[in-house]
DNA sequence: GCATGTTTGTAGATCGGTCTCCGCTTGTAA
DNA sequence: TTACAAGCGGAGACCGATCTACAAACATGC
């Protein structure tokens, strides 16, 4: 039916060829304790000659797959992009790999799929899995969880510093004279799942910045449904109030764009402010210019997977590392026309 | 040292639940025939009380991993978000989950890796990699190449009509009046490792667009070097020619929106046409505008993955499939001031 | 010279599945 | 009744590594 697959070299044509046992091979390949300059020479010339490489599923069986999964919520993300360089820029010097699991739909069965034995430690962006799951799956596999606010037990987390990021955006927007300022953030559905995603946070700060302004009346919170139609919709509805608000802050920065979008669409560019949250590159377009918070994805998703590195090596107790934030001011905000 | 994590429940513990042997276990979970109803149910019981999920790595050793490798030279690639979502669309309801493997550098490595017997099969976005060196490739583990025009013995591909789409682009740049028309392309280096990468099928398109329309002299190919700073610097190479172009037809939209970003910087937004390809999410935000060209990217990740599909169910005979473009026209590109 | 270590290499169990072959029942045709 | 096929379930080899235990060789100290 099918073509024979040409069957693969295996570490027992290595030890053949090398005249040695297999457990020796092994040695040399793993740099384990016990082999000689000789033999590892043999081996390894063995080795080259052949081109054998050790299979991931036959080591995976017994030890190790070196291989780190990375699991993201929705591909499209441009802040993701910052994450996966960042955690591949970690790895690129151990004998990792990264392996990039994206989640369709169900985060929980995308996480499980990875769990399977197809990784060593996992790095997760998910907000909608709860923390008693997270402690489970964190018995059986290391795990890091990014832009999580919990206080875990049996994993480690990467949060930005949301609490100051939100702060500098809402500040910057006082500061400028706004008063209708409108918050749109993730879906009711999503917040009420888990305790603290980054969102959550943000909608809080913006709540009592406001309320401490003096601007209770004033605080308008918009969700957004899944896909860019409901983001559209939103800001439709935010423009269309009967006081609309002069600054919008959104959730983070792909929303922020569909925003802009609906402004511009509205003919009352420049006029609204918008704000993002993340710093994606095309906040940094010219065109676009867009206020953002930079959180140092790079860096996030690099202290990620130096840290499941380290539970890997044997680090047992918990760590938590949040990021500073900065804000960066650009053309999409400016003071409200009087 | 490490804590003990927590061993999984395996095939054995299944059997031993349902009173049955490993065997019929694994008849069951694989629907393979020779099982009792009353059997099939047992053991699906004890599946499910266990919460039993089977090990990747054990069963890729023999049997299949059940995972599709999608190796992505660059994963900022706003196009790559195409194929991803459209090859995730076509591996939904099928036992098949798919991974992504990001080659930060040398994309052999990476496909190498995936090779090692992690992923049942392999699409590649690769253009950098040699025909031969694929052929070699094929022969371990089905492959099947994106955006390849070459002529494969024993792998399958899936590459838009670059030669409509590029065709199209300079008819409606000429049809505009636009004669001096630079293309700014992927670096000499990379064009040169492999026979025709689409990129390499653009420039002869334009090159002869330029000629049939008598514009030889007026024939400009100016290229990148990897990175942002390296368009830009491209682009203000081609601003400052004593007869600067009036319009430029770039590789890809995400190079066209660095040039946007040039030109703008210019301040000859508006007066310069910019031409893109792959109709990426961002040309169709109305703050870029930009004319590319729709190639289907969601159709050909979904292809990818059928044909994968295919070749994992038996098919040997290679196949290839070429996918239709149309022209997206937007605000960038309009007439040459006169 | 002998007991004791230290290197170096190997044998063989093991990981958790798949898959081939084989035997036991049953049903059915001769 | 006998023969044969089809259906069902299990025994056990096997995939390709890792890893523990152990043996052989060699060095060291007294």
């Amino acid at each position: 039916m099918s073509i024979t697959r040409g069957r693969s070299v295996t570490i027992s044509d290595v030890a053949r060829t090398a005249g040695v046992s297999r457990a020796a091979v092994s040695k040399v390949i793993r740099n384990a304790y016990g082999v000689s300059p000789g033999m590892r020479q043999r081996v390894e010339a063995a080795i080259e000659e052949l081109g054998y490489r050790p299979s991931v599923a036959a080591r995976a069986l017994r030890g190790s797959s070196y291989r780190l999964g990375l699991e993201i919520p929705y591909v499209s993300g441009r802040f993701m992009t910052q994450i996966v360089d960042g955690a591949n820029r970690a790895v690129a010097d151990t004998p990792y790999q990264l392996v990039l699991a994206p989640a369709d739909g169900p985060e929980y069965s995308t996480l499980e799929s990875l769990a399977d034995g197809l990784v060593d430690g996992i790095i997760a962006v998910s907000p909608r899995v709860d923390p008693p799951w997270l402690e489970e799956l964190a018995r059986r596999v290391p795990v890091v969880m990014l832009g999580r606010h919990d206080d875990p037990e049996g994993y480690d987390t990467v949060v930005g510093d949301d609490e100051a990021g939100a702060g500098a955006v809402m500040d910057h927007l006082l500061a400028l004279g706004h008063r209708r300022i409108a918050h749109l953030t993730e879906p009711e559905a999503v917040a009420a799942e888990t305790p603290v995603t980054p969102h959550v946070v943000r909608v809080a700060v913006y709540r009592r910045r406001m309320a401490e302004a003096g601007l209770t009346p004033s605080i308008e919170v918009a969700r957004w449904e899944d896909g860019d139609s409901g983001v559209r919709e939103a800001t439709a509805r935010l423009l269309a109030l009967p006081e609309p608000p002069t600054a919008i802050f959104a959730g983070h920065d792909d929303i922020a764009l569909v925003v802009l979008a609906g402004v511009a669409a509205a003919g009352r560019l420049g006029e609204i402010s918008v704000a993002g949250y993340d710093n994606t590159d095309m906040s940094q377009h010219p065109l676009i210019d867009l206020t953002s918070v930079d959180q140092q994805g790079v860096e996030m998703g690099a202290q990620a997977a130096t840290m499941l590195l380290e539970r890997l090596r044997g680090r047992t107790e918990r760590r938590q590392h949040v990021l500073a934030t900065s804000l960066r001011i650009r053309g999409s905000t400016r003071p409200p026309r009087t």
